[in-house]
DNA sequence: ATGGTAGACGCTCTA
């Protein structure tokens, strides 16, 4: 089985790009995050006449999160299951097969001291704590994966001293996602290129992607029975070097 | 310190 994730930035303005991919990669799980439009709006026969399942998670305008899978689609929960107020769309979860999959989207938190900062890790916490009273991680092949908005390290930073303690790589993001790592689940993507240099994101504003200036932010966590089935993980750079990308590359995971 | 691009919406916000 093969997962993916990836933020399309609007899923209805990149649906050309988006059908063009998985008729090529044919994943069979693909996480999308921003898709940006409420269900109704959802693009969902053309992605069903792909071959895709859809399970949609959305709001007007901002964030929304989905999940397309060749196979059925089981087990769908939209939201953190926790007793917390949420009107933002950042997390589907749904079983395929034997693999149980966490689609999410994290606050960006615009910068370092930002009411939306103070969100973002709060958030974060969150799901670490939501996602430790669910699964079973040391039995349950679970994947929990995003666009978290956190690099891990330096090594994921193009340019680690104009990113010293800004957003995206400041200690106190890379110290929550960390609180959901340690719950038991691997940065799936590092167990197989240890070597920095590889991005998942490039601004559109300072042509990042032309320049290779990039953060890797898009990541695989997965348990140890999920782990154990992985044999790589890979960066798709194709449709971020095509026309009309989204601003991040799909991330897909092999899992045997 | 600022601006650059992209998307949705509606003249601004989020990223």
């Amino acid at each position: 089985m093969r997962i993916a994730t990836w933020n399309v930035n609007s899923v209805r303005a990149r649906l050309p790009v988006l059908l063009d991919w998985l008729a090529r990669a044919q994943p069979d799980v693909v996480c999308l995050q921003e898709t940006k439009c409420l269900e109704e709006a959802f693009p969902r026969e053309p992605i069903e006449d792909a071959g895709y399942q859809c399970a949609v998670y959305g709001q007007k305008t901002y964030n929304g999160v989905a999940i397309l899978a060749k196979k059925r689609i089981e087990d769908v929960a939209c939201g953190m299951q926790d007793d917390v107020e949420d009107p933002e769309a950042r997390v589907i979860s749904a079983m395929i097969e034997d693999v149980i999959v966490v689609d999410a989207y994290v606050v960006n938190g615009q910068e370092v001291g930002h009411p939306r900062y103070d969100y973002k890790l709060a958030w974060l916490r969150r799901l670490a704590k939501d996602v430790g009273r669910r699964f079973d991680l040391k039995k349950e092949k679970v994947v929990v994966c995003g666009d978290f908005n956190v690099t891990f390290d330096d090594r994921d930073v193009h340019d680690p001293g104009l990113w010293h303690e800004k957003i995206l790589c400041s200690t106190p993001e890379r110290e929550a996602l960390a609180e959901l790592v340690d719950l038991g689940l691997a940065d799936a993507f590092r167990k197989f290129h240890e070597e920095g240099g590889h991005y998942t994101w490039w601004d559109y504003r300072t042509k990042g992607f032309q320049r290779k200036q990039g953060l890797r932010i898009d990541h695989l966590l997965l348990s140890p029975p999920a782990m154990a089935a992985c044999t790589g993980v890979e960066i798709d750079l194709a449709p971020r070097a095509g026309e009309k990308p989204s601003d991040h590359a799909p991330v897909i995971a092999t899992l045997e």
